[in-house]
DNA sequence: AGCTATTTATAATA
DNA sequence: TTATTATAAATAGCT
């Protein structure tokens, strides 16, 4: 089709080529857009010319890429979907991982222990009994690392109190002066109710506000039902 | 270029779409071949009829993936790119979650107590002295059941002897026959025993089997340092 | 699938 | 590059 026909085979003259090319381009591009009209077809073509130029086509209604992924799922086998499938396979072994941890973190919590033979519910018993020896000393080492710190708060309290009052030559009235140990056995005592057990804790005073607030994702006795966002 | 000039518009017969779209389908793969060898490109095209049938083409000394790469290169940003993104988010956020499921694994073991203020060493005091009711209870009832089961095979085993005996006529040798409750107190017995604490669980002589062995990933009292593999 | 009258694409040229 | 145009190629409508 033009003035004379021509061999099918590279132009060696760098410019006709380019032409060719440019005119023979944009009649590929043309003929797809028709097909896709015409026939309802799904194309994507893309073009690199000689010199590294570039040129793409694609069908109304989608995009180089959702062809490309559905010319993966059609050839079943993945041109880069493998790399994606190792992906997938590692994220559902953390899912499994999750999961074994929530069912471990259930059944320390005393839930689902149904699954369990004799032998495991004995070694879970023995665990958590050891582990609430743990946490009871530590709530013991913290409250009683408080208690010192409270002390020593109030005792230099009251020594400045004193400074004061000897500086302002005695002229407070007597009622306004701190009373030492207001309870038996001053804070010393407080800590050794601490100790006792967890319904006797509920009566402490103490309310710190959680350093890290959310770090576990949950609080104690909450659920497990975490999902991916 | 045919009998008569057409509309470009989606052709309603079935048939003749079909028709159109099998011709100019190989009219645009062998102009895409000619530009190839003329102009020394490199195309590449992907077709979907509305039947779903696929087909392509590419250019000779290459590949789809190898023309995709490249045009991704040439196109600066990999058009997988953000779903790799995506996929790599929710790996990380299941990493973070996993982190968080083994830190209170931890911390219901009695570990890594330090980060805990006080209220929270609390509130886990409490919540694992209930758990570790939950899970004596749940043992007491395992044994109980074991118990009463072993007591019925006992008494069927019993009675399948004697009425082999009577069968027999009472030809056998008087000591081979079974000795009846032989421990004081009998099943009941070893049941209070159990449910004593975690410790005299240990001189129980029942040994079970997991019925599912790596359930957790772990075992109780085990390290928390499974990684990915 | 073929056939062929027509339309369309394009090679050579300006 | 773009436009022109003679000619080759593609294909719509039919079998």
């Amino acid at each position: 089709m033009g003035r004379g026909k021509i061999e099918i085979k590279r132009i060696e003259n760098a410019t006709n080529r380019q032409v060719t090319y440019s005119k023979r381009r944009s009649g590929i591009m043309k003929k797809a857009r028709e097909l896709t009209v015409l026939c309802d077809a799904q194309v994507a073509i893309i073009m690199f010319s000689s010199t590294g130029k570039y040129h793409e086509f694609c069908s109304t209604g989608t995009d180089i890429k959702g062809i490309f992924d559905r010319y993966q799922q059609a050839i079943g086998t993945s041109l880069w979907i493998e790399q994606y499938e190792n992906m997938q396979r590692t994220l559902n072994h953390l899912k499994d991982i999750n999961r074994n941890l929530r069912t471990e973190i259930r059944q320390r919590m005393g839930e689902d222990l149904d699954a369990l033979e004799f032998e495991e519910l004995r070694d879970l018993e023995q665990n958590v009994d050891a582990a609430l020896k743990e946490v009871r000393q530590r709530k013991y080492h913290v409250i009683t690392t408080q208690t010192e710190t409270y002390k020593k708060k109030v005792k230099h309290s009251q020594e400045a109190y004193k400074n004061l009052q000897q500086e302002l030559g005695m002229r407070e009235d007597p009622a306004y002066g701190f009373v030492d140990n207001p309870a038996a056995g001053g804070w010393d005592g407080v800590a050794a109710v601490a100790m006792g057990g967890g319904s006797a804790a509920d009566m402490y005073a103490f309310r710190v506000v959680p350093s890290q607030p959310n770090l576990h994702g949950m609080a104690y006795g909450g659920s497990h039902d975490l999902r991916l966002g």
